[in-house]
DNA sequence: TCTGGGGTCCTAGGACCC
DNA sequence: TCTGGGGTCCTAGGACCC
């Protein structure tokens, strides 16, 4: 049996932690430069606020209800997230942190008979051990536990937790589940599927699986299995290296001046580079790309992007700085006005197994003495006590008008905190 | 005025090999 | 008009996820 634990609105409950005066109220939180919304209260989404939306376009709404909004704080967010998995682990033999909110958690060894009980423990403890209210599915695999998780979020009544084993009762759930919100099933495969009348996920798990393959390929006959109580979608405990790292960001304002973006840059690779070191990873990679404003019609739109292989893999900031404030300049255009810069590391292979590279002309030893320094007092004294130069001293070029405190990180931050 | 960021996997097609 | 067969590797793009 496979679990599912998805925490409520995770980034509104987190906020709410620290804030208990707004339970009950609308809350929404915004993407970095306070763009679209990313979550949201029920009360918020009872307003009628879409996933996504346009902060802008909101105001007039956000006044007239007294909805409270605050810019993503991850910082909070990821330290929460941690204690969540904390806990999790110490009650399930194994589990497997699926992204920010949510985590599987591999049951065996647990009995049938106790299984539904296990599940409201689980979500009554997490509760009461970080103050975030999650939802647990149970069920014979991914797909179906995701399911049932949903209909926590549903029913009230269910307490927190689903577990949905019985075949009558599992094809109940599955008439009335729509399709689109299928774990799997995305929004271009559901058109598809509505315009021949497949409407829920039992309309899908009934056609013959000879169409899913032709029209899905294999994610989706994966998807029909999993509906119909056949695991294919593996339960994995240990998180595996990314293959590829990437730091990009949109700009509160759209820069045209060829240094500002190069700070920019610069201070994106030794983002990307930091996290390359932490998984243990070199690159042999390097992609910068700069980008217009894509909501502004009237103006001629560039990607301008370039890719470097470099002639020995790397992974330190210097060196990647280096070579990406390079072809920032490569590739800018005069005259034009960018909203949005990215860099991508990728080619990655690990650190110890890599090969030397006859007439190097990088003193490796040293870089590698540099950055562990670097590193360390980053990790100590807070982050981005210590930059390269050419990363400026402005930090990236972003709006966050409504940030919260970092409550669980930040000492000084707690110090301000108005009682 | 203001519209997010960071990933994975799969497939098709081109370059290249013998 | 006709112009092989069978591979591998890489990249771009499209699908998906949160």
């Amino acid at each position: 049996m496979y679990g599912l634990a998805d925490c409520n609105n995770f980034f509104v409950s987190c906020e709410r932690v620290f804030r208990p005066d707004l339970n009950g109220r609308p809350v929404i939180i915004l993407s970095n430069n306070d763009g679209c919304v990313i979550s949201r209260s029920n009360e918020a989404k009872r307003l009628g606020i879409k996933m996504g939306h346009p902060y802008f376009q909101l105001e007039a709404l956000i006044k007239r209800h007294n909805v409270t909004v605050f810019s993503s704080n991850y910082a909070l967010y990821s330290d929460m997230s941690h204690r969540v998995q904390q806990t999790l682990k110490s009650l399930c033999p194994e589990t497997e942190v699926y992204s920010i909110d949510e985590s599987f958690l591999n049951l065996r060894g647990i009995k049938e008979e106790e299984l539904d009980d296990f599940g409201h423990y689980v979500s009554r403890k997490v509760l009461k051990d970080t103050g975030i209210p999650i939802s647990v599915g149970v069920s014979h695999t991914k797909t179906l536990a995701k399911i049932a998780s949903k209909l926590c979020k549903q029913y009230p009544k269910l307490r927190g937790s689903c577990y949905m084993h019985r075949p009558q009762d599992i094809e109940k759930v599955l008439r009335k589940f729509p399709i689109e919100d299928v774990w799997g099933i995305g929004r271009r495969f559901s058109v598809m599927l509505k315009s021949r009348n497949i409407n829920t996920a039992y309309d899908f798990a009934q056609q013959p699986l000879d169409f899913v393959r032709s029209r899905m390929h294999v994610g989706g006959m994966k998807t029909w299995y999993e509906l119909h109580g056949r695991p294919c979608i593996e339960f994995e405990a240990h998180i595996p290296d990314k293959q590829q790292i990437m730091v990009s960001r949109s700009f509160s304002t759209e820069l045209s001046d060829v240094e500002d973006l190069k700070e920019q840059v610069s201070l994106f690779t030794s983002m990307a580079a930091e996290k390359l070191r932490k998984q243990g990873s070199v690159c042999h990679a390097i992609q910068v790309f700069l980008l217009t404003n894509r909501f502004r019609h009237e103006q001629e739109q560039h990607y301008d992007n370039q890719l470097i292989t470099l002639p020995a893999a790397s992974d330190s900031t210097v060196e990647l700085v280096n070579i990406a404030v390079k072809t920032t300049a490569a590739i800018f255009r005069p005259g034009t006005f960018y909203k949005k810069a990215g860099v991508i590391l990728t080619q990655f292979s690990p650190k110890e197994s890599v090969q030397t590279v006859l007439f190097d002309e990088v003193d490796r030893e040293k870089h590698d003495k540099l950055m562990h320094a670097m590193d360390k007092i980053n990790e100590k004294q807070g982050h981005r006590s210590v930059v390269v130069a050419t990363a400026g001293f402005d930090g990236i070029r972003m709006n966050r008008n409504h940030l919260s405190p970092n409550y669980t990180t930040d000492w000084n931050d707690i110090l301000t905190i108005k009682v």
